[in-house]
DNA sequence: TAGATTGTTAATCGATTAACAATC
DNA sequence: TAGATTGTTAATCGATTAACAATC
């Protein structure tokens, strides 16, 4: 399982896969062929293939892959078999939408904190946690095994905050700010930056209707 | 403006570069060379200037880029000179959280209108606009000259509202829904998959422990 | 004019697709 | 065994980087 150089054309790919075999889960579907996959997906059946063959023999020659085991697989590789513990920085309306949607537990993701600055918010409930404040972050995360930080505060608060917690210990960041965290090469960051998000849909809608000239 | 054929991975880039341009605008810096903002984003200046040709000549030889014209020519190939008219399918806590979000307007994007199938959300007051009930919705897509649908739906409603709204005009939308869109070729589709991002995050958190074997 | 830096062509690198031998 | 489909190698395609002539 621990070829090296994964590209991240192909982790990207992951979790659409983890999707579509759930789903063939869910409706009993027991087998499939790469090529039934690639017509599913809309991609090609080589390179459903060499996806899977970087993480080792999956499926069966003369037969395809057997759903329920590959689902399994893609998911360790994805790491959803342990667990993590997150605390939300910024208990605005996206962090409240966070700490609320229910799935991310499922897959063994626990809020376990949300923290905000305004004191206004501070004792509020969103759903089995109350709102601290800031100060209290720091001896929070090193009390309850913290490793993972979603950070949903603007951007102007985002750099110093994330510094403080690489302090304590924190290794993975979450982060909905929109500015590039600049952090040591052992901490990840993945990024989700709604503007530029919806800053690409403008740019395809633009070039579509120049095209209609 | 109008070359054919842009990749998907430098218009992956383009907002970035915005927000770079965006910065050093605020700090009032009048020119920079590839070279400088190479060293600022972290990528080749080789790349930097292969992607803006894609679009025209913007710098000059010998001199470098000036800032805010740069900056102003790639606000306009993402079309944020345009204004556009947006619907929020879902009043849940993250339909909220995006009619909330101000910065978005601020780049001519314009929310009009909400809706929930939720009757008991009905009316409530969301920034100044009132949550409507499904019932409402191609009537309004088609008074407002809405062009883009934001999906913060339950994927199991959300390819059905999909389909509802391409056939009253809608050639755009925002999916936060964790399903694939599966529309016409004329239609876009921006997928934020939130679950997917968190997915790669703990792929990499992963991969980083058990290198440490 | 000399120096700097772009715009652009050529070289390299990596990712995707095609093909097919291995094998269930 | 014959048929099907994987796993994997080879061919192609596209994206990134390097190099440099054009030119401000």
């Amino acid at each position: 399982m621990e070829d090296k150089n994964i590209s991240q054309a192909v982790i990207l790919r992951l979790p659409r896969y983890l999707r579509y075999l759930g789903e063939l889960k869910d409706s009993n579907v027991e087998r499939i062929s790469s090529q039934e996959l690639s017509e599913l997906m809309k991609v090609t059946a080589s390179q459903i293939r060499q996806d899977f063959n970087n993480f080792g023999g999956f499926g069966q020659q003369g037969y395809g892959y057997k759903v329920n085991y590959l689902y399994d697989e893609i998911a360790k590789i994805l790491g959803l078999n342990k667990t993590h513990h997150l605390i939300i920085v910024g208990a605005g309306n996206l962090g409240q939408a966070l700490a609320n949607y229910m799935n991310f537990e499922r897959r063994g993701f626990h809020f376990k904190g949300i923290f905000d600055q305004d004191e206004n918010l501070y004792g509020k409930k969103i759903r089995d946690m109350y709102v601290q404040p800031m100060s209290e972050l720091e001896d929070f995360v090193k009390e309850n095994d913290i490793d993972i930080a979603v950070l949903t505060i603007p951007k102007s608060a985002a750099v110093k905050v994330a510094d403080q917690l690489v302090k304590c210990g924190v290794r993975a960041f979450w982060n909905f700010a929109h500015t590039d965290l600049n952090v040591a090469d052992d901490v990840v960051v993945e990024n989700v930056h709604l503007s530029d998000s919806l800053m690409r849909l403008s740019y395809i809608i633009t070039r579509n209707e120049s095209e209609n000239d």
